[in-house]
DNA sequence: TAGATTGTTAATCGATTAACAATC
DNA sequence: TAGATTGTTAATCGATTAACAATC
């Protein structure tokens, strides 16, 4: 029986493979059949060497002498990222933000699609967002197992967030993207990202001028 | 004549800065007056010696056995971010997204509000989103000029986010947030930060399961 | 074959953390 | 004063980059 590889990998890298992934799509999309690491690095701004190394994690997937198959790369990558199965996910939060991120299109493709949005507000409840009806957060324990959900996007107030991550958490979800502005509490085996568009613009300020 | 120290002080710093100002605003509204490293590290869940260091790049802000005044270091990080003052936003994209950051108040309490909306689509030119009028792009330079604008958001889709950027750039804008799905091009004295929920989502992916 | 490019080791660089004298 | 906590130096840790043998 094959043993699966897990060495441990830091989140930096981890943080890369959709860039290369992206990226490699495009030139799929190109019809480029073949891209070695110097010219990736030139493309994204990034150390060839340390576009091998972070392959490397996880197999040889390149030629020497020749470079990498773009179709068979973004095959592994995908394998890697565990996107080869659909992988539904639950947003918390019907605001503004909620149905803009309901709404984009890009998520489907990639695997990821909003497979069902929770709201407290009962003015909310009951109404359609591209073709998902929002529902209780009371249901969100029942339908996360329904589903067989692991990912979870928090988009309600700062106030909210630390409750709906616990359901979350206590319905387990295993990866949380947190857009409220409040730093979260989560148990080890929880991975969560923070997404700020003000703290990322007051970073930017620091910089103008 | 004071001379303004300048270190160079590494990216990673400057990112933590929003996040120590968004807690001390939290503990002031608590009506908290003073905060230790120590207890700023168990909430934020950053080393305290590393909290000590950020804020001694800047000066010394704190009282030994004491701790840090929660006013006084709120003020003197939005001096160090330039959050005294009122940084307006061109906002590219009038889509989902660029609604949404529209609607978004935290972003006006921050003194970072977004100022000009611009898009190419005539259908959109015109309309009202959140008491600002969508503008043809072509007025971009001249409105960025004529408000002092420094900061810019792509919200374009990616195939026109390289375009968007070099009119920001010529424009004289400095920073600039992206959400458009790609790697983008800009000279070196431009800083450029990075938002992708679905290269978000795909890295949580990995961690899960 | 000659040229190109990988995978990987070793060197470098930079960021984080520990430790502690200074001092409130 | 005694206890607490800063500011800062030194130690550690981890990530990035350079270099090159292997090989297509």
């Amino acid at each position: 029986m094959l043993q699966e590889k897990t060495p441990i990998v830091s989140q930096a890298v981890i943080r890369r493979l959709p860039i290369y992934l992206r990226y490699l799509q495009q030139l799929h999309l190109d019809e480029v059949d073949t891209v070695s690491s110097q010219e990736m690095g030139q493309d994204l701004d990034i150390n060839p060497a340390q576009i091998r190394k972070d392959l490397a994690y996880f197999g040889e997937f390149g030629r020497k002498g020749i470079g990498y198959s773009v179709p068979y790369l973004i095959e592994k990558i995908r394998q890697i990222l565990k996107l080869d199965r659909s992988l539904p996910v639950a947003l918390v939060g019907a605001g503004h933000l909620g149905i803009a991120l309901s709404n984009y299109s890009r998520l489907r493709q990639a695997e990821l699609a909003i497979a069902a949005i929770f709201d407290k507000d009962p003015q909310k409840i009951g109404t359609k967002i591209a073709e998902l009806v929002v529902e209780p957060i009371d249901r969100l324990e029942s339908r996360v197992r329904e589903l067989g959900i692991r990912i979870g996007i928090v988009a309600v107030p700062a106030a909210e967030a630390q409750a709906v991550v616990d359901r979350m958490v206590g319905a387990g979800i295993l990866g949380i993207l947190n857009f409220a502005p409040t730093t979260l509490r989560v148990p080890g085996e929880v991975h969560i990202r923070y997404s700020d568009v003000t703290s990322e613009l007051q970073a930017l300020a620091y910089y103008v001028e």
